[in-house]
DNA sequence: TTGCCAAACGGAACGAAGTTCCGTACGGTC
DNA sequence: GACCGTACGGAACTTCGTTCCGTTTGGCAA
């Protein structure tokens, strides 16, 4: 993950034409795949999808954690620079901290089954965190001390807890229409204020 | 699980000595391996431990859920009758509200990957949410209405919704020592509060 | 006590899925 | 154009859930 950057280039072995060309299509194919069948979907499935053997997706993609931080690397970055813009922009910072909590939402609850992944701390998942988590939680942290500075929150919550807080209650979103997380996550962000 | 329920006793076959022998066998060696290995242990384990064949697990537990439901029914069967008492015995019916939740959380998190298979509404899961979740359910609500009434909280929250996310909440608990769902679950019940 | 039979048992066998491995193909370079 | 190491494909192996069926055995009636 922190190798074969394009950019300083040093040390960079310039991978071979057809390597490029099938780690391409595997990211789409993935995304397809995902959309359509969850991020669980059958390694087979991805593969077959791409016209590749499974080999080259584990080649590329060590573990299916890999694969989904590739294909959402995007949008975790996206979100991550919502954070400071929206602090510049609102007046009150637990509003800018709402906010950004509910584009969090929003990733998780359009991803099937990506709640469920971003829970887990076994080896396999080591990717996931690294870029997802180590990526937003210092944005959420900002948030948090923003809104903590200003009066409008109790001070002493983790970030890194409130993210993995907000994700779980993700989980299972849209497989059962008598759940919504939303709900549950207003209330979370709303006994975080002073009273 | 409605029927060969000792007691009444209208048309229940009454099961062999040997069936009777195994269940029995197999409730202890579950429970075992559910807290060495969590819920989520082999099929294969419970079996070689009970020192049956998988077959008979499958015979006296069709699906995972009804095993997990077996071991655990008193347990959910203690936090269900918990909920009266404390509102009876609380004057302040959210101080009752969080105590059993409270409870609710501890039965959670001492049980190694039970919240992820509360989570499911698979078909294979419809087990634990009629025995579980139908259970609970009401007695969340009964707790709900009580403070609502009390003017003490908001109302409107639906309690399948409410034990949905502290569920979900207790995700994870114990494989993280970054993460305390306690310190979450204290935060959305602090949320429901009339400011 | 003995014999019968349905209930119950055990575990082989099957399918789905992840993961590894190795012979083959091919892109890049000399 | 030849060479070499990167990359490929997919068969094979592993794990686990689930089913199926030949065998055993408990309970009962004769």
């Amino acid at each position: 993950m922190a190798d074969v950057e394009n950019g300083s280039g040093a040390a960079a072995p310039r991978k071979r034409a057809d390597a490029r060309r099938n780690e391409a299509t595997l990211l789409d194919a993935a995304a397809a795949a995902f959309v359509e069948s969850g991020v669980n979907v059958p390694v087979r499935d991805i593969a077959a999808r791409a016209g590749v053997g499974v080999g080259t997706i584990y080649r590329h993609f060590p573990t299916r954690a890999d694969l989904i931080v590739a294909v959402y690397r995007h949008q975790i970055e996206a979100c991550a620079g919502a954070g400071p813009v929206l602090l510049a922009e609102r007046d009150r910072p637990h509003d800018a901290l709402a906010r950004w909590i509910g584009m969090f939402v929003d990733f998780l609850v359009t991803k099937h089954g990506l709640a469920e992944v971003l829970r887990s701390d076994a080896a396999a998942f080591q990717a996931l965190h690294a870029s997802f988590i180590d990526r937003l939680v210092p944005v959420c942290r900002q948030l948090l001390e923003a809104a903590a500075a200003a009066g409008e929150i109790r001070p002493g919550l983790d970030a890194y807890e409130l993210l993995r807080g907000v994700g779980n209650l993700c989980v299972g979103a849209g497989s059962d229409p008598r759940y919504n997380p939303r709900h549950l996550v207003e209330l979370l962000i709303a006994g975080l204020r002073i009273q």
